[in-house]
DNA sequence: TTGTATGCGTTATCAC
DNA sequence: GTGATAACGCATACAA
């Protein structure tokens, strides 16, 4: 079976190619009698149109590229970008868009940069963090290709953006210890200078003052949201801070770190000790104990993202939004009431 | 600063179009003073070809699509796509192809699929589990566009593949707790129908057999490979049979649910019960206890099957290759000698 | 409502 | 070694 293209498809349907073209562009203007003609040459034929060529033609290309930065196997491990690609790619392929997945680091040649963002494939990108978002700007500059965050950077108000809401996100978790008793509450943070670590450390530390508890300096963690941080700083706080009864976590991999911390130096959660994680990461269910975290909607975050990105697309012009979405407390085994 | 195209850089380098392109392409055939000429002007104003142009014009996309089968949240969530895909990325922008990551699952609208493996776009494809490998053969049965799977099957011989070696991976892990005095040892595994399962199960059991043991039916579990299956096999297994010292899980997710199981009924691992995993996720590092674990290369996988589809795509008639990868015992903290 | 002609930016073929 | 010219397959402005 030969490969078809317009041409043969109008010839077959006994129309001219431009006749073709507006049938399967649901354009006006063709009568009932040629666009059933047609419609049956393509259903008989199963004929596609080829989309390089209709790129060519239409400088449009239906791919969104997706960057991501890279922060080492423990981080890329969890599962969190997994669900949050799933999101996007599933919003887009209903919409008729297809995704390529980069990642980035800035110790990649200059050569690769090119070839990740090239901005002739590109209706559109989404940027997961804001290391990539710089880069993407930097590569877009004086190209009107629309973005969108994952996250939220105040630097780009005109960008539109998709985060939960970390501020209260933090304060429930935060909140949820205090209900239980717990006075000396460390916090464990993320990268330092983003805007998401500020606003989880406000919720924090709003929800101590709220309960008339200072927070303290030394009771507080900002690094990376690894397991080896997460770690790390436990094992450096059990042996510091004697009155530490419970920590929150900003993401369920610093929880991670925290329990097995907390297990190699035989102190039992939640008996001696309560943690609260951050993300609600499908493998924090199977922690020991079973993690009590605030759950973002990953997914939901993607497919958000997603929506905002394609509603860009077609419309230039739209309205610039920053979108938040809702946390979950979700109680588990790993929090107690203060004995 | 206006785009330029071909022609444009042709005219600032005074030259014709052909030549341009002759240089870009490095084509023989033209005097090193036109070449200097041409790649300043490049330089000068970065020009780059539209590749969606060559592509129309050469039929190549120098896109590659990877396929992935979804199931369900726990699989998805483990980190074990995410470096697979890793290893797949950085090999295809090394050799200057992009990557489409798409998702499938046979409950997809039949619309979809072909916008998910849309012919005129790709120039190869990789199948990451073999659901997935029956689909794309049959979109694609009658191109000849080269597919490479990640995994093994045995009924399409003429297809590239890449695996670890499951039957040795296995044996190391089984023999590792036979080694350590076990000889109730328990075995789980994932998918019934693939050759996978068939593999490390027999692996399993020939380290059994050559130290003496004889397999028991009702101490091997087949199932997925969710910390779910995990869990709830192993809460069965501490119910039925209370001489199973140590267990060979086929997946680091089911050693995960193992490992919650065994301590929600208080059984302490290593010192009453060893559990010993496969794959070595970055997150086993993590779990409680650390989990000793056959690390299969995962990124090394996905780096191997782009190297062998791109090898195949550059020429259509290279021989059919099978790489097998080895497997290494990584020795943690859940396993310990009989007491 | 339909058809014709032109352009999208390359590569490739063939004269020169 | 170089430069016209014809594809590649589609969309679209314009003429009919």
């Amino acid at each position: 079976m030969e490969k078809l293209n317009i041409d043969k498809v109008a010839k077959l349907a006994h129309v001219s190619r431009s006749v073709v073209s507006r049938v399967l562009n649901n354009h006006p203007n063709v009568s009932d009698e040629a666009r059933s003609r047609v419609m049956s040459v393509v259903e008989e034929y199963n004929y596609r149109p080829n989309s390089v060529a209709r790129s060519l033609a239409t400088s449009s290309t239906y791919q969104i590229g997706v960057l991501s930065g890279i922060f080492g196997e423990e981080s890329l491990g969890n599962g969190y970008w997994t669900l949050l690609y799933l999101g996007i790619f599933e919003e887009c392929i209903r919409n008729g868009y297809y995704v390529r997945l980069s990642f980035y680091n800035s110790e990649m040649k200059k050569e690769l940069h090119d070839l990740i963002l090239n901005e002739h494939h590109l209706d559109g990108v989404i940027c997961l963090n804001e290391e990539v978002t710089e880069f993407t700007l930097q590569t877009f500059e004086d190209s009107d290709i629309p973005i969108v965050l994952v996250g939220h950077n105040p630097k780009y108000p005109e960008i539109p953006s998709v985060d939960v809401d970390n501020y209260d996100a933090a304060y429930k978790a935060t909140d949820h210890l205090v209900q239980l008793g717990h006075k000396d509450i460390g916090g464990m943070f993320g990268d330092q200078n983003v805007q998401e670590t500020e606003h989880r450390m406000r919720g924090y530390q709003d929800a101590l003052c709220n309960a008339g508890i200072e927070p303290k300096d030394d009771y507080t963690a900002v690094g990376s949201y690894s397991q080896h941080d997460g770690h790390d700083t436990m094992e450096e706080w059990i042996k510091k801070h004697d009155d530490m009864t419970a920590v929150f976590c900003a993401s369920d991999t610093l929880a991670m770190g925290t329990l097995l911390a907390l297990f190699e130096n035989d102190i039992s959660v939640p008996e001696q000790f309560s943690v609260v994680g951050f993300d609600g990461l499908p493998i924090s269910k199977y922690m020991i104990p079973p993690l009590t975290t605030v759950a973002q909607p990953t997914y939901g975050k993607g497919e958000k993202a997603a929506k905002l990105l394609i509603e860009k697309i077609k419309n230039k012009d739209a309205r610039v939004r920053h979108a938040s979405l809702k946390p979950e407390l979700l109680v588990r085994k790993s929090t107690a009431k203060l004995s």
